[in-house]
Formats: C-alpha cells, sequence, structure tokens
DNA sequence: CATTGTTAATTGTTATTAACAATCAAGCGC
DNA sequence: GCGCTTGATTGTTAATAACAATTAACAATG
C-alpha cells in the first residue's frame, strides 16, 4: 500500500431506536475504556479490516453486541469526521441507526434506554449524530414504512397509528392513516388473528415481505 | 494513538452532476496513477488528515481541482467500504454528489461530460456510487428545491420545469407545478428582469435565499 | 401593418385525495 | 341487558392535483 500520509481511526457508532412507553428512546452505553471512560454514550467501536467485511458488517457487530440479536432494520446514516470529534486526532465515524422492537429487549437492556428528549450529556460529536438520526428518522417515517419495525412482528392497526404518530411527532387522521397505509400494502392482515383485550378484538397485521425492498428505492 | 490494527485507506470520491443538451451527465476524469491508470473515473481522492477539516472539506478540494470554483450544491451521498473496492486492500470512500450548472463549465470540462444512461465502464465501485447518487437526485428532486442548482443563478420558470422533468424523469404538469413551487416560496422572481428571444418574454426568478437551510430539514 | 408562429402565463373544470365528524361493531364488567 | 371502551367504517366537506383550453406578448414574415 502506497500512499504514505498518516491514516485515520475509522470507527462505527451505532443510534438504537426503540419505543418505550410511548416514547421514542435510544439504547446508551456506558464506556469501558477511556477516553470517556464509564461515561454513557452510542454505542460504537472500531472497524477491523481483518474481520470486518465492510463498515455495515462492523455496525452489525457493534449491535449485536450491545442488543445480542440482529436488529431489524439497519441504515447507514451519515459518516462524521475531523480532528476534534475523537481526543485521539482525527478520526472517522460511519454512523448507523437501527430501530428495535422494545419486545425483543430485556430488562438489563431497556434500563439503558433514554426518552430523545432527555438523553444525558453525550461524549465525542455523539450529539450530531443523534440529532441527525432523529431527523432521518422522522423524515423517512412520513413516506415509508419504518416505523413498523419498531413493532413486533405482529401488531394492531391502532398500535401502528400511534408509533408513527410519535415517531413523526404530529397527529394523524385514523381513517386516512388506514387508507393509506393498506393502499401501499406495506402491510398485510394476518388471517383470523387478533389482539384480544377487554373491548372489540382488532385485527393484527404484519409487514408484507416486500416491504424493504419497496422501501430501499427511496432515498 | 492507540490502536495497533491496520487502519484502512480513506477517499472521497465525487459525483459531479450537470445538465447538457436536456440531458443530465455526469463529470469524469481520466486518472493519472495507478491503479486502472488512464482509466475514466470519478473524481476523488485521499483525505489529508493534516489538510483536510473533515471529508466535505477534502471532497471541496477534489471538486475544485476538477472545475475550478465551488460546486454550488454539494452533499454527502453514502460511505462505500470493504476489501474488493480497491485492488490495494481494504478501503473506505466517503462519496459525496454535487450539482453543477452547465453554464460554468469552459469547453474542456463539458467534454469529459458523459450522459449518465452512457456511461462508460467505471473502475472500482464508481458503478454504485453513481447508481446510488442518481437514485438520491431523482428522489430529492420530488420534493425540493434541488434541480435549480443544475441551472445559472436566474432561469425562467420553463426551464425550472424542464429541468425538473428531467431529473425525475416523468412529465409534470406546467400549471401544477407553477404553482407548487411558487407556494412552496423556493424560488423568487427577479424584478422587471426578463429572458427576451423571439416570443413573449419570460419572467427570470432566482433561488430564494432561505432554500439550503429550508432543504436541510429534510432527509 | 395585419398575419402567423411560438413560447409565456393564466384560467377554469373535473377528478382525486385528505381532513373532519359521526356512526356502527364487538367485546367485557357489572 | 346496559354502559364503557376500543376497533373499524362511513359519509360529508374541503383542499389538491390533473387536464384542457385560453389569453398574452413578442418576432418574423410578406
Amino acid at each position: 500500500m502506497d500512499p504514505s500520509f498518516p491514516r485515520p481511526l475509522v470507527m462505527v457508532d451505532t443510534a438504537l431506536f426503540t419505543i418505550l412507553d410511548e416514547r421514542l428512546c435510544l439504547l446508551l452505553t456506558q464506556r469501558k475504556e477511556p477516553p470517556f471512560e464509564r461515561k454513557l454514550a452510542l454505542p460504537g467501536g472500531f472497524v477491523h479490516v481483518d474481520e470486518d467485511a465492510d463498515t455495515e458488517a462492523a455496525a452489525r457487530r457493534v449491535v449485536c453486541g450491545k442488543i445480542g440479536f440482529d436488529a431489524p432494520y439497519l441504515e447507514q446514516l451519515f459518516t462524521f469526521s475531523g480532528a476534534t470529534r475523537d481526543p485521539r486526532g482525527w478520526s472517522v465515524s460511519v454512523a448507523y441507526y437501527a430501530l428495535i422492537p422494545a419486545s425483543l429487549l430485556d430488562r438489563s437492556q431497556t434500563a439503558e434506554a433514554f426518552p430523545v428528549e432527555a438523553l444525558p450529556a453525550l461524549p465525542f460529536d455523539h450529539d450530531r449524530i443523534v440529532a441527525k438520526a432523529i431527523e432521518r428518522l422522522r423524515g423517512k417515517a412520513t413516506y415509508s414504512s419504518l416505523p413498523a419495525f419498531l413493532l413486533p412482528a405482529t401488531f394492531t392497526m391502532n398500535e401502528l397509528h400511534r408509533i408513527y404518530e410519535q415517531t413523526i411527532g404530529v397527529r394523524l387522521d385514523k381513517a386516512s392513516f388506514r387508507h393509506k397505509i393498506l393502499e401501499q400494502g406495506i402491510i398485510d392482515p394476518v388471517p383470523s388473528q387478533f389482539r384480544i383485550g377487554a373491548h372489540r378484538p382488532a385485527q393484527l397485521y404484519r409487514l408484507a415481505n416486500r416491504v424493504l425492498t419497496a422501501f430501499e428505492r427511496k432515498i
């Protein structure tokens, strides 16, 4: 390899979204090493040139290390760089964000979830990463099936409705929402399966399997 | 700096869009060094940790080296990585795309412009970068003022209309287009300035200066 | 100097779509 | 059965977009 000028640190950082108590939350980790040892931060790590196929593989590795399984939805967010973002010097961080249904998390994991409006101060440039991740999530939620990935495999129409309202942050008409979602075919009803409770049973739905491909045509 | 594992090559590659003869084109460069010496490729280069503030600065440097001035619109696209994209080994490329009015280019520069439907075979993973850049441009064109950056500082409504049709690739109603564009306030008429020709003079418009900020709320 | 051609800009009409409000349906507890 | 709560649907109105046609403004032409 020819170029002899200094090569920067290359890392990945991940913004892991979930919804707890009807609030959009981020999973943070207590850092085990300096710099910022013991501080809460976004899960991240260095890219291992020998074992990671690419930065997405590195991100998946980091996410698995945090939650113990593969995230249902993971997408590259933005690449942050510069001399000031890390005290160790000029670095590059390829940031990813992921959506994780709360139902897949156990207690020890949800204990480290913080509502996005009440995050602790974050080290490095993690505030910028978080801001960008929320921006992207909100933006995409309006025209895609993204928020559905915050729900378990099956869900009711009203649960989906609430999730959309929470991620976008605006009120949505029930009837119109229903129409649009069903028209776009991003979810299918699960035949003769209902959520039973104290009231009228609600039809259960699941993501149509072509959703991810249809979605990736965007952006 | 502690981590002792191998650090990858970090570079930037840029997809420079312009419109020539009503066709969306990309500016390519003949490579001056191996690998792929003399082949046409996307303009790119290594990130200089010492002189580039961040990858965006590196991208601006590359773009200036190609066209001789700063691009009116430049945006980070995606970060590509892996062991196979460059024969020199595992590498990271932060890709950017830019929009450049053809009127700012001179003859020697337009000579290296190729319509996106008739590109030569590109080295590295530049095909993927180009595909992603077109995808992004098309996607954003539908809900933003992006295509206006392919025009000179002032332009007529019909010129803007045509640019939108070309970048999105679908026919747009004249009257509806007019309404929407003016309603969104992304352009302003230039008082008492008209494009004169063999026919009825056309009102000239320019981008409203708040466009970029309004636009960046998206994505 | 009217006629014609060409592009600019506007208007009106119709069809779609979304927003709003109300109603109907289905279970449970009492 | 009756009221309560949540699910699901319907209908009506308002806002938007699509389509078609018209008017406006000039230059070139004979």
